[in-house]
DNA sequence: AACTATTTATAAGA
DNA sequence: TTCTTATAAATAGTT
């Protein structure tokens, strides 16, 4: 059995589809219908059905008709609460919080006490993991030793000896 | 801490009605934007907030406003679901179900093969369970055995013998 | 707003 | 459609 997670996008399986509205919006009513009971507040839902033809399915306490009633005209829209376009702006600032904890959580674990090379080697979760790790490293000693080389050259030339060897400049991988 | 499950009914702490209401509205209206993405389908949700003045919430794929229009005037009554009414119904229907169901499994306990006395003995899941059920069965062991002494005794005397002794009777506890 | 122990919803399969 | 089950998501109570 593979994940269950879905990814929240246009199902394009038209027979997953159907049995996905209908799961859904049983839930989806259900929830509703909880609201107005623990909330004692008025709810209605107008659902279209997916397909050729679409039905509209409706929903409401006390009825969709008294709700929408309210809706039209008793409310004038200084007092709505539309949240169709907002909720996108909602989305957005959340992304934003969670990039932003995401990047104090990755600052906290990388320059706790200023020993970052000693941290969370334990959160390696499989030898690939460490390897890749491992890897990295080798990448990491490589340049820093050639850069250590380069910079050595050039003070040994700058100083006006003739040679490297002069110089007591050895080769990159002695360095470590 | 306790236990977190709820019952649905009109929740009487008006702060906690306002969290709740805030809370699940938002699951609510997440639900639903889900389901119009997935399913490709229209949908509008119109809410009243708790509370003395209460506000108009709505919120709606692609538009409150459309998906309204579409119920209102695009859809004769008779392409209508409307399941406020209906729900009411499926709920006892549920219920009636679940009766049923209830009973079926007492009926399948009770008399699997006539022997109800061998059965569930695993089903406790604790010493006191356990020892609750070991009394039953003394307290039950002591009235069929009083019954049955008494049947004796009556037998006995029917039988025009002078003593309980003289017919065989013996007290309640050699019976077991 | 955040946390977390639980409850609830649900995707996939039968 | 309904049921089951493993997993994901929602949320009640609390901080």
């Amino acid at each position: 059995m593979v994940k269950r997670k879905i990814e929240i996008k246009k199902c394009e399986d038209q027979k997953k589809r159907y049995v996905t509205f209908s799961k859904r919006r049983s839930g989806l009513q259900r929830k509703a219908a909880e609201l107005s009971v623990l909330c004692d507040v008025k709810i209605a839902m107008v659902t279209s059905s997916p397909g050729e033809r679409p039905k509209i399915y409706s929903f409401g306490h006390p009825s969709v008709d008294e709700v929408i009633q309210a809706f039209c005209t008793n409310s004038p829209p200084s007092t709505r609460y539309d949240d169709s376009i907002k909720c996108l702006y909602q989305e957005v600032k959340e992304l934003e919080h969670e990039i932003k904890r995401e990047q104090e959580k990755m600052k906290h674990q990388n320059d706790s006490d200023g020993f970052w090379w000693l941290n969370d080697i334990e959160k390696f979760e499989s030898i690939e993991e460490l390897l890749a790790f491992a890897d990295g490293l080798r990448r990491l000693k490589y340049n820093v030793t050639a850069q250590l080389y380069g910079m050595q050259c050039t003070s040994a030339s700058n100083s006006g000896l003739k040679s490297k060897e002069e110089a007591g400049v050895r080769p990159p991988l002695s360095l470590f």
